[in-house]
DNA sequence: CCAAAAGTGTTCTCCATACACCCATGC
DNA sequence: GCATGGGTGTATGGAGAACACTTTTGG
């Protein structure tokens, strides 16, 4: 090594908030089997490699850990307080994910390790400061989901208008108005109409609707925001 | 060392995009004395030392660099491609900061490292990936300066309202309207309007605001959301 | 008295909000 | 035929955008 910085490293690693939703916001959690804080909860995570990205080193943990992969990942805050490992110096990259918990549901619980999604408004008490991790990964999502349209990642890719309602509801905590809801997200012109309706619901089925990526990418460069 | 994970370590640094204000945006850089890169300039930074957070070593760099302190500083995102650095592998956490010109102007342009203000718009080719960096830290001071009260790091603590507006078009890089703008500002209620004008303008004077950061607190709890 | 910027008011349009009823379907 | 949610229209208020003139001061 041709480099004449030889001091002590801090550990470098990756921990992901990995989100899902169903009638409430949830989030993958992995028991530890190792000390420190052996059987707590914690999320998943570990060190990053020499010769990978952070992003490729969180991917690569989420899919060993939990067998997810091609999830929506994006890079949170780094923490680094000297004392936030007690074994050693250890800074940690937090991502935050989306998963469909429509594809992902039972895979993730019947994992070999144990994963378990735990809604985020009953969660266990956490290893490490994974629950300031966690903290701010919801408050990421939380202020994103308005001013972009991320949420879809959390939808199966065919939904109806009252999925989608209801996604924003329980990601803002707070109720919003039918109609006006449908006026706007129609308005907007990046939801794709199809012809089919849901099925098996005692009721009148409801229209499903696709994310149409490609108007909202045009839209954007004609100076679109978008925003709930 | 109780540990056993005992694998090559990243080095890990952090770099700092450091914004004034003056008649356009600014960005301090110093040029490098060693190689690689010697002669190229940079943005301020080093490496991280073992007993400090990532927030200490940017102020401290920061100071040993520049001799700026009691700067505005916040951390921007951690940028990690495995040959960023053709020494080593190298992580770097990036941070960007927003300094008073009116405060340090001349002490950062004749400090012993050569460290000069480049207009954000007549960058010279910068060492590493610092250009991405710088990038991504102007844009998130473009967007982060119309939902947070940050622009007034920029101004001096007395500033007239044209300033303050002058502020807003420079980094937004658009003109606003005289008239609304003032409105808004001013029916916002953080601003303690002074009983003092500016001095030395060869027409009329205008009046002199300060930044009401007690207010603003104390409206944020009251659901208060800045919006320029 | 002139140049230069400070300071102010009104109109219009559009969008967010609030709100109530009919429709289609499964059982 | 009834329960359940799907789906729609309209009126109101408030905020943003557009726009022009008077005031103050220094030179």
């Amino acid at each position: 090594m041709a480099f004449e910085y030889e001091y002590a490293r801090p550990a470098l690693a990756v921990d992901c908030a990995v989100f899902g939703l169903d009638e409430s916001l949830k989030v993958l959690l992995i028991e530890r089997g190792l000390d420190p804080f052996k059987g707590s909860w914690a999320l998943p995570g570990g060190f990053v490699e020499m010769d990978e990205s952070l992003d490729e080193a969180a991917r690569r943990e989420l899919e060993e850990e939990t067998s997810l992969n091609n999830v929506f990942l994006e890079q949170l805050y780094t923490f680094s307080e000297p004392d936030r490992d007690p074994r050693d110096r250890v800074i940690s990259v937090g991502y935050f994910a989306l998963v469909r918990l429509s594809d992902h549901r039972l895979q993730a619980a019947t994992d070999a390790n144990d994963a378990r999604w735990f809604d985020v408004k009953k969660l266990p008490k956490l290893a490490f400061d994974h629950a300031k991790i966690l903290q701010m990964a919801k408050e990421r999502l939380q202020s994103k989901v308005r001013y972009q349209p991320i949420g879809f990642e959390l939808l199966p890719k065919k939904f109806t208008l009252r999925q989608l309602q209801q996604l924003y509801e329980v990601v803002l905590e707070r109720e919003l108005d039918k109609r006006n809801f449908r006026k706007k997200i129609l308005s907007m012109g990046i939801l794709k109409e199809l012809e089919e309706i849901e099925s098996g619901v005692a009721h009148r089925a409801a229209r499903l609707y696709r994310f149409n990526k490609t108007s909202y990418q045009q839209l954007t460069r004609q100076g679109f925001n978008f925003e709930i």
